[in-house]
RNA sequence: GGCGCCGUAGCCAAGUGGUAAGGCAGAGGUCUGCAAAACCUCUAUUCGUCGGUUCGAUUCCGACCGGCGCCUCCA
């Protein structure tokens, strides 16, 4: 099967095909740092993740821009009463952000720029609209005249005309030639020039929108036409509509050939997680209460379709701990197995039949999760021809080859544990010991002692196994 | 009001016009000094409700009930 995307400007799963060959290009929405990302966010970044990584699997070479929004309205208001210029407001969460999707194991961007060190190529690309007459200036602000545009509305099929009168459209506190006409450049206020958020530009001084950064650094990076532009479903009014319109009238060329946007994550009562609405969840709120980074990340990529909403709950955190945990202790068992004997001729066709599935699963719209069931029902198969010593050579190898195919979205097998303290190798020595001397209540109180410390002991005729879990209680 | 999505076992969840993947939780068993891990068995005659199309629908169509998203802060 060859690679299909939902693509969301045709409403349904296309084939995938790049511009150039074996090349992609995609861009994707990052985080606006005036605050840490919650978990909603990150399931998004973790889905772009998912998306480049497969896109690599499959044979592509990519070039992956993902923005850091350095400079909008929230980001103001927050350095004002910080007393700190923006530069300074940003730069903990900034760090914050990279931190965060290390710790998920997401794979660098080849580029992050950030808006603020990007007001050139935005000053170029309004100026070119208003020479075009696709902006005009109102008052100092820059506005998008949407009449110039008729496409517009095309990728998030609103009807302008159906639109709610008065829902949330501010009244007119510019002089807008339409009440739909959104802003690219703002003029500067004197507290603005305080914080460090003012700029010099032809058409006066002051800071872009939030839209145009994306159509300026897009283009610096990756060219006039995106094989891939992702984001979350909410970016696509207006944000991703904005885009396309500020881009395509400047360039005159096709902004993005496939548009993905993930769904959102909802807070345990079902409703979408949202900052505004106070109730969110940070990475760090979660890693506090003793959720693994890993299993955070099997949960926001694997536990259901990018496109469908998952209810964060501590019981679907645990389930995806627990697949984790049997992933790795699969994964360390075929490791440890020294095959004796012949390879199985039935597990080894089945092994390759499992493999080819999980591709078609990931190539039909990154279907993950379907691809992580068809892995787990196999690891079911092979633990038991394990058990019967069934498992030949090419077994072992084919049975790692399919943890790698697994692991090259997920992720979470090969990501390497801590090292055994030396205490630790000291008490399961003392523990054999007294196993030896059938000393079992000493035997028991050290097992006892490590598990409250977060290390499980397993007996096996191959010796004592210890990992890691979450410490008792 | 406009546009759109969802409703599958106790929980999470995949899925197809031909008779329900997988995981978690739970019960019993094998193995073990006891455990753990692993394996085996069991846990939805049924996919929100009611109609329709069809030889056959969870899957297509319609209505209804329930939940949710977007309609210029938002991943």
């Amino acid at each position: 099967m060859t690679l299909r995307l939902h693509n969301s400007l045709t409403g349904t799963k296309d084939e995938f095909q790049p511009l150039e060959n074996r090349h992609v290009r995609m861009y994707t929405c990052g985080p606006t740092v005036w605050n840490y990302a919650h978990v909603g966010n990150l399931r998004a970044f973790l889905f772009y993740d998912l998306v480049r990584r497969h896109l690599r699997v499959s044979g592509y070479r990519v070039t992956h821009v993902m923005n850091l929004t350095d400079i909008d309205d929230r980001i103001l208001d927050q350095a004002m009463h910080a007393g700190t210029t923006i530069a300074e407001f940003v730069k903990p969460y900034a760090q914050a952000f990279f931190e965060d999707m290390a710790a998920l194991r997401a794979e660098r961007a080849e580029h992050y720029p950030r808006a603020t060190e990007h007001i050139n190529e935005m000053v170029d690309m309004i100026s070119t609209l208003i020479e075009n007459e696709n902006a005009y200036i109102a008052d100092g602000d820059v506005y998008f005249r949407i009449a110039s545009f008729p496409k517009y509305g095309e990728l998030s099929h609103l009807d302008r005309a159906g639109l709610k009168a008065g829902a949330r459209v501010a009244a007119d506190k510019y002089e807008k030639e339409s009440v739909s006409d959104f802003a690219l450049w703002k003029k500067a206020q004197p507290a603005d020039e305080r914080i460090g958020a003012a700029w010099d530009a032809p058409f006066g001084r002051g800071r872009p929108g939030w839209h145009i950064e994306c159509s300026a650094m897009s283009k610096r990076y990756l060219g006039e036409t995106l094989d891939i532009h992702a984001g979350g479903v909410d970016l696509m009014f207006p944000h991703h509509e904005n885009e396309i319109a500020q881009s395509e009238a400047a360039n005159h060329a096709t902004f993005a050939r496939v548009w993905l946007h993930s769904e959102h994550l909802a807070d345990a009562t079902g409703d979408k997680m949202s900052k505004s609405a106070g109730s969110f969840t940070t990475l760090r709120h979660l890693v506090n209460a003793g959720h693994d980074p890993l299993a955070i990340r099997f949960f926001l990529i694997a536990n259901a379709h990018y496109r469908s909403r998952v209810r964060l709950s501590p019981e679907a955190l645990h389930a995806a701990a627990e697949q984790v945990r049997r992933l790795r202790e699969f994964a360390d068992r075929v490791n440890r197995t020294s095959p004796s004997g012949a390879d199985d001729g039935e597990l080894a066709r089945k092994t390759a039949d499992v493999r080819a599935a999980y591709r078609d699963a990931l190539d039909d719209d990154l279907n993950l999760p379907q691809g992580v069931g068809i892995v787990f029902e196999h690891i079911r198969e092979a633990n038991a021809a394990l058990d019967a010593g069934r498992v030949g050579p090419l077994n072992q190898a084919s049975l790692l080859a399919v943890i790698d195919d697994l692991d090259a979205h997920l992720d979470v097998v090969r990501a390497e544990e801590p090292g055994l303290a030396q205490e630790v190798e000291r008490l399961i020595a003392e523990r054999e010991g007294a196993r030896k001397t059938r000393d079992f209540a000493r035997a028991d109180r050290i097992r006892d002692e490590l598990r409250a410390r977060g290390i499980a002991l397993e007996d096996s005729k191959e010796g004592v196994r210890w990992r890691r879990i979450a410490p008792a209680g």
